[in-house]
DNA sequence: TAACGACCTAGCCAAATGGCTAGGTGATAG
DNA sequence: CTATCACCTAGCCATTTGGCTAGGTCGTTA
């Protein structure tokens, strides 16, 4: 593995300019070329590869042991899918660093993401193209880099009581069908359970989401990405 | 103005390689570099400008008159604000051909662009690197672009006898009120009218966004970015 | 001036929803 | 083996909702 091989290089010739060696993560075509030319105005930086798919990630990082992985959590049908991503490489490879470049911010995401070893999160819309370069550096410096906004919705969560409850494959299911203008009865006959199961699944998802009625619970839920 | 100017060049010199100038409005510093990057890679561009306000836009066009305005619709809070820009460059500047780039795509919002007089609408995450180019060139050449998936939506939109019909303030505003869950009762007491006339605007609504539902309703106004 | 669109209001009724209690199963992790 | 979690079901009741008809004002446009 390339790592292996990275350590060999003598420290002396990595530390005062060492190039810090990035893995882009987007679907987004225009998002990652742009990343790139933002990145590549310093010298100090190289993005070694791009990544469109949750898998191509994996493998990118196992073929490069890279540096630095940035990574839109969005990158297929299953948004979950992107945590458990960012989980297994910051279990897998200490010296890769993970920073989530998000395009919407959920208090839920951000925190788990934080929570299973994202080094840092930013906001696309409301990055500054130097601010990219800066977080980049403090987080190689061990710093964890948090965008504007990012630390409200953070400090929120920590102060708040609740656990950060997420929401079952079941639940989403129905919120999808809610969002689809169904009423409770429709949306069993396309489940194939009872109505009271799907009011069940309802009032879980209002407390997890802090949401009182059908129309706030899909809202939060397409704000977050989730639907 | 510049374009006066411009017209004063031999055809002779202009023709074969003319250079054709870009402007570029988005909010967002990664996709408004990734653009420039991607169309300079093509000699026969050039981004002469960035915008990144629907004032700037303006602006922009004012300065340079430039062959070509590639635009992300949502420049600010008041999103139906980006469909009067074009049509008000449409307009006055015959000659500046009018791309839009959007994020996600919602029937109302494309064919009210395209009936203003945008020449080309695409898709950003659709998009390849190459298909940006082929587009601008197939605008430039007279021709209309849609991406993938805007032409169905174009085609379904012909297909419906009923009109492109938009959402009012007063109803969006309801709108946005349901999706903080609140019921009509409390809207009425927020927005200082009658429980009725939230029923009135959201039977109205409903019909529009051709909903039933008003979790639906939510949905639907969310996913056209009208809140 | 007449027509139109956006806005506002009232009342009716069946259906849907939210909020609650009180159960059940099966799989999985400690 | 037990606890936990995701999942499933039932019933009750007050409130909300969707869908409807039938009016009204005001400002702009033809």
């Amino acid at each position: 593995m390339d790592r292996e091989t990275r350590s060999d290089v003598p420290l002396g010739r990595r530390m005062p300019q060492a190039t810090t060696r990035i893995v882009v993560a987007d679907r987004n075509v225009i998002t990652r070329v742009g990343l790139r030319s933002i990145l590549e105005r310093n010298p100090g930086f190289a993005v070694i590869a791009e990544a469109t798919s949750y898998d191509a990630v994996i493998d990118a990082v196992d073929e490069h042991g890279p540096d630095l992985l940035i990574i839109d959590l969005d990158l297929g049908d299953d948004t979950t899918r992107g945590l458990k991503v960012i989980e297994e490489i910051a279990d897998r490879y200490a010296t890769t660093k993970v920073l989530v470049l998000a395009n919407t911010l959920s208090e839920m995401i951000v925190v788990e993401a934080l929570r299973r070893g994202a080094n840092g999160y930013l906001s696309k819309d409301d990055l500054k193209a130097d601010e990219l370069g800066k977080g980049v550096k403090a987080i190689q410096d061990g710093e964890t880099v948090l965008g504007k906004g990012v630390g409200n919705l953070v400090a929120h969560s920590l102060g708040s009581t609740r656990q950060n409850e997420h929401l079952t494959d079941r639940e989403v299911d129905v919120i999808k069908h809610v969002a689809k203008g169904l009423s409770n009865k429709q949306i069993a006959s396309a489940m194939f359970i009872s109505e009271s199961t799907i009011k069940f699944h309802l009032q879980n998802a209002s407390r997890k989401l802090n949401a009182h009625r059908r129309a706030e619970i899909v809202h939060r839920a397409a704000a977050a990405g989730l639907i």
